[in-house]
DNA sequence: AACGCGGGGTA
DNA sequence: TACCCAGCGTT
């Protein structure tokens, strides 16, 4: 067993210093940017990260200069990367980095895991790819390549298994140079080892691996049954006055924390509330009038006494992990008449009127760059509004 | 132990 | 569609 452990970490070093893709993060052993990249990486694939990383490394290339930074000024540069949770802790653990360990990256074990985001893969991450030192790193791809290695049938996301997959990678790492080993058992896992019909024929310890042996790469690894997704239908508002539109901020905790949007109501389905209104339509106008006239009974007297119409402009539909959203953006008719010039908005939250020309300047999540897209096009279909 | 948290590539 | 991706924090 540990004969064979031994010559597996040495068949994946030599294949990995022979065959492993040229990825910006591996051009450095600054513990920094390899904490930058793995966070970057962490449900997201490698393809993905790249230009993001290249940029973020530009922008902050030294954990003073995270710390230092204006939070929506990061939250920007990861715009469309998604869990931007992610960029927050990361922030919030650099100002730990700048005011107790004298900005750099502390290199203790104990001292890592207590920043902000650093959980056990990234401490195995960091420990063993910046520091050479033998922790295991196990992401999804090191537990497709050990379950498959080793053969183990049990479902992968039990504590208990991921438990063992870490010991046994902890051994191999101890017979090889930890910083090459941690980083070969992903690139197997993302390039030969992949989840639907691995390639075994190019796999450089194929001879020595179990569920080969035994017919069973097609069904490891074993997974618990994913719960379904949570449905919503999002109704938005497009109010314009002259060439800007009203948005407001997300709050900061939360799903899309701290991003732009339109106003909107996120409404269950079913729905979850005690009396659910009868269409879309009402929900905009509800909507409508809390913002123009305020919250709570002072909205809903003026929405029976000045109803106004709604048109729908726009629809589109998005599909989070844990979540699928349609969203329908919904324009009021007549307030340009009956309102001549700017009114107040009684915002239950930070507000701002955008000036088309201005959207690239607010972190805006996917759907509703789509959606502000499909609204601003006719006359904006030449500009790059949502690029830096 | 279960759940919330984005977005995109792939079969 | 469904699955999965260099996972973490909260409850």
């Amino acid at each position: 067993m540990e004969e064979s452990l031994a010559a597996f970490a040495h068949t994946l070093e030599a294949w990995y210093n022979q065959t492993s893709r040229d990825l910006p993060w591996r051009r450095t052993s600054d513990p920094y940017a390899i904490l930058v990249s793995e966070t970057m990486l962490q449900q997201t694939r490698v393809e993905t990260v790249i230009p993001y990383y290249e940029r973020f490394m530009k922008r902050f290339p030294t954990p003073v200069d995270l710390a230092n930074a204006e939070t929506d000024d990061v939250l920007k540069l990861w715009e469309g990367l998604g869990y931007y949770r992610r960029a927050r802790n990361l922030k919030t653990a650099m100002e730990v980095v700048r005011d107790r360990h004298g900005g750099r990256i502390p290199d203790r074990p104990e001292e890592l895991e207590a920043l902000p985001g650093i959980g056990p893969y990234t401490l195995g991450a960091v420990q063993s790819i910046a520091f050479n030192r033998p922790f295991p790193a196990v992401d999804g791809n090191v537990l497709r390549v050990m379950s498959r290695y080793l053969a183990i049938e049990d479902p992968v996301d039990l504590p208990a298994v991921k438990r063992r997959i870490e010991r046994e990678v902890a051994r191999a790492l101890a017979e090889g140079t930890p910083r090459v080993l941690t980083q070969a058992i992903m690139e197997l896992g993302a390039l030969v080892c992949v989840p639907k019909r691995p390639r075994c024929e190019a796999c450089p310890v194929a001879a020595s691996c179990k569920a080969l042996a035994l017919g069973a790469t097609d069904r490891l690894p074993q997974r618990l049954p994913k719960r379904s997704r949570r449905r919503q239908t999002v109704v938005a508002l497009w109010i314009t006055r002259g060439q800007s539109f009203w948005a407001e901020k997300r709050p900061e905790g939360g799903l899309l924390g701290g991003m732009w949007q339109l106003p909107a109501v996120e409404i269950d389905h079913p729905p979850q509330a005690a009396s659910p209104l009868a269409s879309l339509e009402e929900y905009a106008r509800a909507r409508y009038a809390e913002l123009r006239f305020g919250q709570a009974a002072q909205a809903a007297a003026v929405r029976e006494e000045t109803p106004v119409a709604f048109e729908r402009v726009c629809e589109a539909t998005h599909a989070f992990t844990h979540l699928d959203w349609t969203v329908v953006v919904y324009a009021p008719l007549e307030y340009d008449q009956v309102e001549g010039q700017p009114f107040d908005m009684h915002a239950s939250r930070e507000g701002a009127w955008v000036a088309f020309e201005e959207i690239s300047k607010f972190v805006w999540p996917k759907v509703y760059q789509d959606v502000l897209r499909q609204l601003t096009h006719e006359k904006h279909k030449q500009l790059n509004l949502f690029s830096c």
